[in-house]
DNA sequence: ACCTGAACACCGTTCAAGT
DNA sequence: ACCTGAACACCGTTCAAGT
């Protein structure tokens, strides 16, 4: 409570409070999170924070860009696979997103805030470039994401415990790594009989 | 708004209480359920409300279990193999929940609410009998929900936009179909080589 | 420009009454 | 037992001031 309270001689900045919100999204996870708990950490009236922000929608998309903005560089194409750099993609995305329960769960239910256009296109052309058909690359990319944030979401609780060491636990590792092989066969195997089996553009698939 | 409020004449009752919760559910998804707009659905005072149900989230729960009372009924192993069984079942569990935004996406994130120990033991009884290995059972459940229930909460905003005909547009289905092949592909993949790539107990995977 | 204080329109919920 | 009315402790946010 009375942590980092220190008296305030500079003016507020947008970085000291978006590292505010990062701060107390980590400790406490995205349902406890206000605008007035913000500011108080700051040492400020809550309606200083509107003064550098819109609202708290718009707090929160800037957490979460920061946070998955280095994420967004390790999708790319290694010379070790699709496999393997997928795999250390959704890894990477979890090990980011985790430490901040409830703030990817959130955002997966917005209209559609939560995959910008840009990670779209990026993520499609890694799926192109990987062997998968052009109609199919999207559902795979589409797949691989919805897992992995299910994943994030499932695990949200972890975090909220009081106790120690809360995602350290072989329990949720090891979800999260049979997850990730099991995604990986599986679009290992639809990539190889897509011809066969599936007409993404139909609407319909063979049964 | 002057929809269905009759004057009421019998007194107030659970049924009827989630009945009203459940329509505006469907309406108009969870972030817009409150104790006020149940009540006043019911043409009665908020705090009415609270002598037949103990808080919010007890209500949520009920609305849940009555959503998904009769999809733990489809989890069974059947004459055509586990992996249409757990098509069936996974294709089913999203036609329940998907008319009802934000439910399944919040259940997720509480504790560990959303899976009772029943439909748990169901589930990893249903992988064993599918052959997979005891270590092993646990895992896969937690995977085909995880995806499931990731792919729900993605879906969650399609019913919120105004337009009509909302959750039969091609994409969501085909994003769901592709989803779910992957997953039985996977699935399928794993059990065949768990002896030889995954110590389940030991918490680390081979690489 | 940057911040404060009071206030508004909401929440979930408690509590003291009414019948 | 069943419901109402007023109130409390919160929210996000607006608005009129202060410096």
């Amino acid at each position: 409570l009375d942590v980092l309270k220190r008296v305030r001689s500079q003016a507020l900045s947008r970085e000291e409070i978006l590292a505010a919100a990062l701060r107390l999204l980590r400790r406490d996870g995205l349902s406890r999170l206000t605008m007035r708990a913000v500011a108080s950490e700051l040492g400020v009236t809550p309606m200083a924070v509107y003064h550098h922000i819109e609202d708290k929608d718009s707090l929160i998309r800037l957490a979460y860009d920061e946070i998955s903005a280095s994420a967004s560089g390790t999708l790319h194409l290694d010379e070790d696979g699709w496999e393997a750099s997928l795999r250390r993609y959704l890894m990477s995305v979890w090990e980011r997103l985790a430490p901040y329960p409830g703030l990817d769960g959130y955002l997966m239910e917005q209209p559609n805030i939560n995959v910008s256009p840009q990670i779209m296109r990026f993520g499609i052309q890694f799926f192109e470039d990987a062997g998968f058909a052009p109609a199919q690359a999207p559902l795979a990319w589409s797949f691989a994401l919805t897992y992995i944030h299910g994943r994030i979401s499932v695990d949200a609780h972890l975090r909220q415990s009081p106790d120690a060491a809360p995602l350290q636990g072989p329990g949720a590792r090891d979800h999260l790594r049979y997850g990730v092989e099991a995604v990986l066969h599986g679009l290992r195997v639809l990539r190889e009989d897509a011809q066969t089996t599936f007409h993404s553009t139909t609407g319909t698939a063979r049964e």
